[in-house]
DNA sequence: GTAACTGGTTTACCAGAGGAAACCGGTTTC
DNA sequence: GAAACCGGTTTCCTCTGGTAAACCAGTTAC
């Protein structure tokens, strides 16, 4: 028998690359539960960082820039009295759902399993 | 209207935290190459380090234990001449699949999206 | 004028992830 | 006996992800 190392490299890493992808932007201790979070509608910064449990100011408006240069979140800034911004889950943000899902669905069952 | 930061304490914590479950499992730079790898078939330790680009020998077998602690990978240790070491994918590892299979798909149309 | 509230930025610090290279015990070949 | 191959482990180093806390500008209430 023979130990198949070719999986066709340009198909493979090409593989790799996109999942790889999708795991740095959802990387980090707080995207999925900021993800999670806007997932239930727009949200203003003090309300997120209340709604998120122990994320720091700076921690929040880092993690928005980035999942907005990703086109993930928008960013509103209201002219209010004193100036409030909204976030909020793109379209495409929203795309994320099925991954979220099939990882909260593992996730789950993995916990039982190990407990027993 | 009114902001609701309540989506059930409860569910949601239990749901993210399953999120983050299999979040951690497959964390880091080389769990995802090492279960592409191994859904080829079983491998040896030699052969790992062949078909991963990059990988340290030291990275790989901590990878390869972590894996194995959570019963995705299978060792094997053959009584041969040197002794040589099988790893393979367990039923359980394969279950994995949707998942990848997931992110690979939204990573691709990701990066198409990014380009233009 | 002073305080408080908005949405941040800046600085300084620390633990942990990952990389490079040496080392190791056992076995076969020369 | 020397060298090479196997599957690691150990040590040391660096670089990054995350934290805490101070600071900032603009606006309103007192």
């Amino acid at each position: 028998m023979n130990d198949n190392i070719n999986h066709d490299p340009v198909a493979c890493s090409t593989h790799h690359r996109a999942i790889r992808d999708t795991m740095d932007i959802l990387a980090g201790k707080w995207k999925i539960p900021i993800i999670g979070s806007l997932s239930f509608g727009k949200k203003r910064f003090m309300v997120l960082i209340a709604s998120i449990d122990g994320i720091a100011a700076k921690m929040l408006s880092k993690e928005l820039q980035e999942l907005e240069l990703n086109g993930l979140v928008k960013r509103t800034v209201l002219n209010t009295k004193p100036v409030t911004v909204e976030y909020e889950l793109t379209e495409y943000g929203h795309s994320l759902r099925p991954i979220i899902n099939e990882m909260a669905f593992w996730g789950k069952q993995h916990r039982e399993r190990i407990m027993k």
